[in-house]
DNA sequence: GGCAATGTTAGCCG
DNA sequence: TCGGCTAACATTGC
């Protein structure tokens, strides 16, 4: 699940967990989602440690503490992160364990094990360190045209580089793309302003929606592409037939009818 | 068994 | 250097 929506639920779960309060220590129970820390090390480095706030930018979540180091949470293609009661079971997969007073756990679920859990000393620096690009509700009107503007590449792919803007994935790329009618393999340079305009509208209207529906695609709107990923599902819209692409090996659902030639 | 899955990254090619 | 593609990482489910 995890694009922007899903990390910024996380971050909101978090903040509202921990804020404020100070950490008992990690329980590490899979030590591969461990990134450049050891097991010994978080545990040492949390126990005692504040949280005096969190920080999101494109898929990666941070907690703030009062001191550094403070912790870095990345979650691949399966993370999630559970707030766990004294008395609750862990979920399956579950990979670290954060505590907090009162016997309640802040859970790292990781099916698949390509997430991170690490330290870091500096956010900014972190950030810096990985090459992510703004932040995609960063990005004003002005600065998302440059982007486009200065850029060979197709519309999607560059969108989904978080090198160049942190925070789309397959999924949302796809919707937003969808929902502002633009052609996904049409370079990106190409674009009128109008297309920019609607680009940029959508990306806030679809990833703002998305975190209001606590990023349960279920609980998004009807006539959104993501009920609708496989090859000739009918478009939301009734103008045709979905149809698959690839790009950068990754499978991306557009509406030709809705889409094609769309700039 | 085969294939694809919300992400990242190294390596190859033109 | 850039953009595109593939493989690999690890695991599960259709």
């Amino acid at each position: 699940m995890p694009e922007l929506p899903d990390v910024e639920v996380y971050r909101q779960r978090l903040q509202n967990a921990a804020r404020g309060r100070t950490l008992q220590g990690a329980r590490v129970y899979d030590g591969q989602v461990l990134a450049g820390t050891s097991a010994r090390a978080l545990d040492r480095a949390l126990r005692g440690a504040r949280v005096a706030g969190t920080r999101r930018h494109g898929k990666a979540l941070y907690a703030v503490m009062h001191r550094a180091p403070h912790l870095r949470l990345h979650f691949g293609m399966t993370g999630d992160l559970v707030l766990a009661g004294a008395d609750d079971r862990d979920p399956g997969h579950t990979r670290v364990a954060f505590l907090l007073p009162a016997g309640r756990r802040l859970l790292f679920v990781d099916q698949r094990k390509l997430g991170e859990v690490g330290l870091v000393d500096d956010v900014d620096d972190d950030v810096a360190q990985h090459d992510l690009g703004p932040d995609v509700l960063d990005l004003d009107a002005a600065a998302l045209a440059a982007l486009l503007r200065g850029s060979g590449a197709g519309l999607k792919a560059l969108l989904t580089d978080q090198q160049q803007v942190a925070g789309l994935g397959n999924i949302y790329t796809d919707e937003v793309l969808f929902q502002a009618r633009l052609d996904p393999r049409a370079p990106a340079a190409a674009l009128s302003d109008a297309g920019v305009g609607r680009l940029f509208r959508q990306t806030h209207r679809v990833l703002e929606r998305a975190v209001r529906a606590d990023a349960d695609p279920a609980a998004m709107p009807r006539g959104w592409l993501l009920h609708h990923r496989e090859d000739s599902a009918s478009c939301p819209r009734g103008n045709g037939e979905i149809r698959s692409f690839s790009v950068g090996g990754r499978r991306g659902y557009w509406c030709p009818a809705c889409q094609e030639g769309g700039t």
